[in-house]
DNA sequence: CGGGATCCGTTACGATACTG
DNA sequence: CAGTATCGTAACGGATCCCG
């Protein structure tokens, strides 16, 4: 039940972090926990095959590091969530998207079993993007799963779940999205052709879509 | 001699980084190489107890994936260097040590073989902060190794070796240099109490200060 | 049925030894 | 100095089992 998670214990900050956070599917594990809480299943999922042992192993482990916790929600349902300190991967996670992006797309690669990847892509990007003049919440429906984008303040993110009272609605799949952020369609052509969109509420759109198009300015 | 080098493979670009720069050590051997070019035996000193047969394998799989070159300096040594892909690494490498200053100190650590790791942390923080007010050019020494620090032209860098016309000399050690990273002791304490600084081009060390002043607030 | 723990074959890692 | 070869061991991966 206990791994022994090598550690290169070096006095370097770099290192540290990585005896934290560098063990394999670790990193991925706090990616989708920055799309909120989830639970062992939401993630088994959306890590494509992780063995449920080695779920189980990062998670205790990220625990005693003090980046995750786990509570029961009504029903006693058990949720992982990020700590404070979690929250802190954000611009680390945001890097990580921002190389791949750089590196040619592989022949083959299989979908992850659930879209948070793209929620958490798109929410590291924006909380860079805002600024104080955007304040709007957002559902987007990617390939029918829901995430709700919210901008307050001159600060946002993205989240899984549908918004409650969303200003827009954005429909579209995850291919073109991907295709985006991969730098191989361009964004006009992305609003264009494969997006769909609702407004409840008049010239929330405009802000919609100038937070959107500054965050994809961020992965250049 | 040659690993498989496992993968995820999944259509997510934080993935597809971890499929190059995921394995174990392999972000070690990037940071490193972020202080300049090094031999197969700078990396192996730097990495404190690397196999060989690891360091070996991870280079050739850098190399593959374009991220690192291999090629012989005058006199037939072989040297490693990051290619224009790999240098982009760099943000990466900055959140990484970042992050690592969030993280407690463990009780013990053991202290790399060289100190390159140093140079990274602050050529990664000082690109973040340079302006077009600095311009000069220095050298530090950290325990008897030489870095040197250029600031020209709103970029800047750091890299193993001394200047040839340094501006100002910094001499320091490794130990308060960390305690700084970390957060354990203010600025202010370490450039009194820790730093000695030989001026050769008056003026200059008004600006060097500021740069490195800068620096260190981008951790926080 | 969700949330894991146990078992076991396979693979990458780590140390040492060895070679050009 | 710059690696390659060998080999024991620890972590991974997949399947199965267990418990509320």
């Amino acid at each position: 039940m206990k791994q022994k998670t090598r550690s290169y214990n070096l006095l370097c900050p770099i290192s540290r972090t990585l005896d934290h956070v560098g063990d394999r599917w670790t990193l991925l594990i706090l990616r989708d926990l920055h799309a909120g809480p989830a639970r062992f299943k939401d993630l088994q999922t959306g890590l494509t095959g992780i063995a449920s042992n080695l779920l189980s192993d990062r998670l205790n482990a990220l625990e005693s590091s003090g980046l995750i916790q786990k509570y029961e929600s009504e029903f006693g349902v058990s949720l992982y969530s990020l700590t404070e300190l979690g929250e802190e991967t954000g611009p680390l996670i945001f890097e990580l998207a921002r190389f791949g992006g750089r590196m040619p797309r592989p022949a083959k690669s299989r979908r992850p079993g659930n879209l948070r990847t793209v929620a958490v892509s798109l929410g590291t990007a924006i909380k860079r993007a805002v600024g104080p003049e955007h304040d709007f919440e957002a559902t987007l429906m990617i390939d029918g799963e829901a995430f709700r984008m919210t901008a307050r303040k001159g600060s946002a993110e993205v989240r899984a779940g549908a918004a409650e009272a969303p200003d827009v609605v954005m429909t579209t799949s995850y291919d073109p999205i991907m295709a985006l952020a991969d730098g191989e369609i361009e964004q006009s052509q992305f609003f264009s052709e494969h997006v769909a969109l609702d407004v409840n509420t008049p010239g929330k759109e405009a802000e919609f879509f100038d937070l959107l198009s500054r965050s994809m300015r961020e992965f250049d």
